[in-house]
DNA sequence: CTAGGGTTAG
């Protein structure tokens, strides 16, 4: 009795640890518990396997597992749900499938959450068609579906633009007594706000209050982020006012969004003041506020200042993802060190990152912009993957350096195979060939960026 | 313990 009581102690310490991505912390906790004799169970496991996960890798999750097996312990359905979350946050859909297979080969049957987990997994890989099936095999098999399988519907609709079809789903749960969660309204207004749909947005934030629910501070924090995609600035920083009058900024969510929205609008000086803020609120900083203040840096020039925050960063046992390094990238590119900026290309190839598709475009673009179109050329035709950012900023960047044809010829091939061009590039070709006297080309290429346009 | 908010490049 003692002992089971004394284990759910430690999970809760361990799970408090977990979430505040002080791994170390709650591993220490088990080490002292297992010397006092309070052994940690599956649930203690599964915290830890979903926090590695989260916070480190899907193959660090996974060692826990085995961990777990050599400390005498199974694994349940929770674990390989978290498994299957891991998995899916790291886009490993296969992975996803075989464990899937794993646990059912080990005679623990699937529950809402595997089913959950996968159809998150597949809309987030955009196959909403896929997820939409596990979905429909759900209602037909014998499980039911929980609050979080509409939570997780609504918000995949969403993220692959069925913004409408979550619309009408949200309105026919409602009338089959569904109670909508807080959560499912952050998830409506968030889609709604993505989709540019503001009036809409603002009708369901009505209909929040009117629930009885108070919003959150992930209310707050979408909401502002969608006043500072539409520049309405001041909308914004009162949202911020009163996010803190309710004490929501204990963590780095709303500063992030308001640094980030004053560094894009290169309102560097605002910046800093809320960075400063942060600082004096005593924030604790994690990998995503580091990186939006090491961008801080890199925009203001401060290279220095950068590198020094990153050591800190490393210090505090923070590793660098995709989003560090990219912003690097884009610091060493923006300072004229285009060399600097492929070494830590190569760099990140080394140590293993799959895409890095963004740290390509900010070298390409700083060419084009450099005014070294050969090189830009070179690097853009060694790429493996590209997106409508990389051909949008060589369309504009052929256009700078004078290269009508090439620039033309790249824009046709776009518009022929459905990639979205920036509209500034393609008024750029447009009038670049006007003013070179080419009337007709240009006529032409007009022509054809409306049947495009018809045809998409 | 598992779904929802913040960070990168035109």
């Amino acid at each position: 009795m003692f002992g089971k009581l004394s284990t759910r102690l430690l999970n809760i310490c361990v799970c408090t640890f977990c979430k505040a991505n002080r791994l170390e912390k709650a591993e220490a906790i088990i080490i002292d518990g297992i010397r006092l004799g309070v052994l940690p169970d599956v649930v203690t496991y599964n915290m830890l396997i979903d926090a590695y996960c989260q916070f480190v890798s899907f193959d660090a999750g996974y060692t826990i597992l085995n961990r777990m097996r050599e400390a005498g312990i199974s694994p349940d359905v929770v674990t390989y749900n978290s498994l299957i979350a891991g998995a899916t946050r790291n886009s490993l859909l296969s992975c996803s499938l075989d464990l899937l297979d794993e646990m059912l080969e080990m005679g623990i049957p699937p529950d809402v959450w595997s089913y959950n987990s996968l159809m998150h997994c597949l809309f987030q890989l955009g196959k909403p068609d896929e997820a939409n099936r596990v979905f429909q095999d759900m209602i037909c098999g014998d499980l039911t579906p929980c609050t979080a399988t509409f939570n997780i519907m609504l918000n995949g609709l969403c993220k692959n633009r069925y913004t409408d079809n979550a619309l009408r789903m949200f309105r026919g749960l409602q009338k089959h007594g569904f109670v909508p969660e807080l959560v499912t309204y952050n998830i409506l207004i968030k889609g709604l706000c993505k989709a540019g749909r503001l009036r809409t947005a603002r009708w369901i934030l009505k209909e929040l209050g009117d629930s009885g629910h108070a919003p959150n501070a992930i209310t707050y924090t979408t909401i502002m982020k969608c006043c500072f995609r539409n520049r309405k600035y001041k909308l914004g920083l009162e949202i911020l006012s009163a996010m803190k009058r309710k004490g929501y900024t204990f963590d780095g969510f709303g500063y992030c969004t308001v640094i980030a929205a004053f560094v894009k609008i290169g309102r560097l000086k605002e910046a800093t003041d809320y960075m400063e803020q942060m600082v004096t609120d005593g924030v604790q900083l994690d990998i995503v506020s580091y990186n939006t203040l090491i961008n801080l840096y890199c925009k203001e020039g401060k290279l220095e200042a950068a590198y020094l925050l990153l050591d800190e960063m490393e210090k505090q046992g923070f590793e660098c993802d995709k989003y560090t390094h990219t912003i690097l990238i884009d610091g060493l590119c923006k300072a004229g060190n285009i060399k600097g900026a492929r070494l830590h290309l190569e760099y990140m190839n080394k140590i293993g990152f799959d895409s890095n598709l963004e740290a390509y475009n900010c070298i390409v673009d700083r060419l084009g912009k450099d005014g070294k179109i050969d090189h830009a050329i070179n690097v853009f035709e060694s790429m493996e993957v590209k997106d409508s950012f990389t051909y949008s900023s060589m369309v504009h960047n052929l256009c700078k350096a004078k290269r009508l044809p090439s620039a033309s010829k790249l824009l046709l091939s776009c518009l022929k195979s459905g990639v979205r061009i920036l509209k500034s590039a393609q008024k750029a070709v447009v009038d670049g060939l006007r003013h070179s006297g080419c009337r007709r080309e240009a006529k032409k290429i007009q022509s054809k960026i409306r049947m495009a346009k018809i045809s998409h």
